[in-house]
DNA sequence: GGTCAGATGTTGCGCTTGTCAACATCTTCT
DNA sequence: AGAAGATGTTGACAAGCGCAACATCTGACC
């Protein structure tokens, strides 16, 4: 039985986020508004505040659910690796991908968000993607292809490599088409990997 | 002579900026406001109209300020180095010194820009900026401590791990301190720069 | 089945902001 | 001195955010 009434719809909540990535796609999470997210969901402007509390409650919470998109792209793509090595490089290439494919997500999940709203939500999404990482670095150790120590070291190397290939990616500062990136997110694994082999995890400095 | 009436004040388009870019601090690029920046400047809430075009003009000054800075930080930091692999490493020890100095620049230089809208000024100086950042790599290739071959892609992998970094740093991902931050950026140029002379430049895949 | 509480959606409002237009004031060049 | 242009001001309008009051629907409970 079709919906008589549409004044209470099934699921306004997923169709608002739905909109807020689509627009968001369009126009930056600056110009993003919250009036036209509801209009493209067909609701009035004040219906999106029986479901998130303000404006940036709805950015966090695209925020939260991208963070879990990431966390199942890494995964994904590490199936396809044989070893730890391999799994580790191919979650860096995960990472990118998936911020080529959802830009969107990429700009409101790491927009500097006020420590005085604690968006619990979004914090423990980042905290599982983080972990992922950690994981493909501690097993990566486990099977010999990085040195023991500190794994969380080897995570924020490994991460700010990715991120920030994938910030200027998709901020349109490198001249690479997104295959090319892709592609270059393979050879910047490598790099890391090497290098974080081949380094003492002090500080050298006049070496 | 002091002036008389305050009507005409000498330079109004600097202290635009400058307050632009405290305000940028407090509240971030989100909520930035442009009367808010005149009202700072003790002006009419039109008076900016005068200087900047609208209000993306403002910010883009502010980014191509950043994007000066930012030069000047990494060929300042560069100043001490020995070599041109210690260089090297101190461009982007400076790169991360400037982010955690003006994070209120880096948040406005690499948001999003239109392409619709070219910014010359800020073009010409982002480009600027990553010349330094070239210069230094092919320097590094000359001395031998950098093996031969296109000196854009080492450059964008530099650019990609500190970027990254700075970027993870200023929003609030990183459990660091800014002098442990700092620490880290040493320990990452070591990691990139080991691992750019030990990979090769090609692809490699199940390796 | 009936009824009421709560959830969900709507309309209308006040305040703020970005930007345009018209006007006021100052500087500078001759 | 006086006109021309640069710089600053006031006023207005449309749009957005979020509050408050109201309307409509759903489900629990009897």
């Amino acid at each position: 039985m079709p919906a008589k009434s549409p004044y209470h719809r099934p699921n306004l909540k997923q169709s608002l986020l739905d909109a807020a990535v689509g627009l968001i796609g369009e126009v930056g999470p600056q110009t993003f508004t919250l009036r036209e997210v509801a209009r493209r969901a067909g609701v009035s402007h004040n219906a999106p505040y029986r479901h998130f509390r303000d404006k940036d409650d709805l950015l966090a919470a695209v925020a939260a659910q991208g963070f879990d998109r990431l966390t199942e792209a890494m995964r994904k793509a590490m199936t396809k690796g044989r070893s730890a090595a391999e799994r580790l490089s191919l979650a860096g290439r995960g990472y990118v991908q998936f911020a080529l494919q959802w830009p969107q997500h990429v700009l409101v999940m790491f927009e500097g968000q006020k420590p005085a709203e604690p968006r619990p939500e979004h914090a423990e999404a980042a905290q599982c993607a983080f972990q992922t990482l950690l994981d493909a670095i501690v097993a990566a150790q486990h099977e010999g292809s990085l040195p023991k120590g500190d794994p969380q070291r080897f995570a924020v190397v490994a991460w700010s490599g990715v991120h920030g290939l994938a910030k200027l990616a998709i901020g349109g500062q490198l001249p690479f088409s997104a295959k090319q990136t892709l592609e270059f997110a393979d050879y910047l694994t490598n790099v890391l990997a090497s290098g974080m082999s081949n380094t003492a995890s002090g500080v050298r400095r006049r070496g």
